[in-house]
DNA sequence: ACCTGAACACCGTTCAAGT
DNA sequence: ACCTGAACACCGTTCAAGT
């Protein structure tokens, strides 16, 4: 066997170093930049440069990698919220909702994991502390705080990571636009029988020319109207 | 060489016969007995009786497996949603509501496929519609009704989903009972300094006693209230 | 038209060995 | 204390061959 023309590297390679910060990092880094499907334990041991027997000194395996990745991410979120200074409690509960919406709709992947261990998620914690503190000015039992607060975050995240969802491979690689594809479904659901499908006919056109932040506010207005409608003692 | 002891079959086996039904049945009852995990090819060909690539006869891949089994499921909530004589539009949806929420719960892998590609989930589609239908009863725009009935789908698929998330191993062996599960969360927000984490402390004893249904009802209703209002013109 | 199963390219995780 | 990388057990998918 001939030996390689030219030698990368002189010696084995220099030993890396990480720290559970650059493999938190990395990890948003290929998660944001190529999906979910992106972040291996290969992958992200190369881009480390070193091995990927390594990562598992800084998490127990996949499971705890997501669990941290998410909070690491909801740090950015605890800061412009913790920063606001609203008047109206429901207001500040509609803003710190729409900066979680935000972060959570540009990476699908993060429904899954936010709040599922608050052990290593402690950003997690604060937010939901944090929308928490806003129902504390409401006049509400703590009863209908917890499941206000519970509401909010499970209607954000649900629609979040339900409206970021990867569209298919043709609309991502730019062989089909997304205004084609969403015309695509109408077409279909123009086709079906009207008799048996009155409502489908009536929103076609809503949905062809939907926005998916708006339609976001639009369900979180209901759910802050009921909420107001609560602490007025009118419900 | 020796030759096996006993001879399970006399020749390589009879030829395998399925049905995209049969495909889609045992892979909703591998689903429910053992979870996401549990659904792989070669599991639900050995249920089948036969060869793994047969399964790649009736649907393209995985996706197409769990759009499609997401499909079957449904049917059932479809068939109790149709034959529902509510007076009320609003107390109509909220029966509809639950109805889908009582199957993801149960099944928290459907909610990442839920209405994900009604090509091929036409009792996804009929649901919507179905909910849809009782807008139509209500005196709104036809974006207003777009957006409720997302909102409601939105809530309803995001909470259950999030809901039903499988609790850690120990739980489900039987290790660890539920309730000493959520004791040990409690245990550690009470922990947390009582002047950074006001609300947590407040809904510590929520949280202990909370009940998975009754919080998400309680959710369900802001939205059916802010629906009511804005069908009144109140909002 | 439909079924078979070996083969392929990948994955998360482990672990004895190194530094 | 931290890093390495071959090895293991498994996965979805393909496809030439069968019936």
């Amino acid at each position: 066997m001939t030996p390689p023309a030219t030698r990368p590297e002189q010696r084995p390679r220099k030993r890396a170093s990480h720290s559970l910060e650059a493999v938190l990092t990395e990890a948003v880094a290929l998660l944001d930049e190529a999906g979910e499907g992106a972040l291996t334990f290969r992958a992200l041991a190369a881009r480390l440069g070193g091995g990927v027997g390594s990562i598992y000194w800084y998490v127990a395996g996949k499971d705890e990698l997501l669990d941290r990745a998410t909070d690491h991410v909801l740090a950015e979120v605890v800061r412009t919220s913790e920063t606001l200074a609203e008047d109206d409690p429901i207001s500040a509960i509609r803003t710190i909702a729409v900066a979680l919406f935000d972060a959570v709709a540009q990476r699908p992947w993060l429904g899954a994991y936010f709040m599922r261990d608050t052990g290593v998620q402690p950003n997690g914690l604060r937010l939901y502390e944090l929308l928490g503190q806003q129902t504390l000015r409401l006049e509400l039992t703590s009863r209908q705080r917890f499941h206000a607060v519970s509401a909010v975050v499970g209607f954000v995240v649900g629609t979040a990571a339900d409206m970021g969802q990867q569209p298919p491979p043709e609309v991502v690689d730019g062989s089909m636009t997304r205004d084609d594809y969403l015309a695509h479904f109408v077409d279909q659901w123009r086709a079906l029988d009207a008799g048996a499908f009155p409502f489908i006919h009536s929103i076609a056109d809503d949905f062809e020319t939907h926005d998916d932040a708006e339609q976001f506010r639009a369900g979180l207005e209901l759910i802050l109207a009921g909420l107001r409608l609560q602490a007025e003692g009118k419900a």
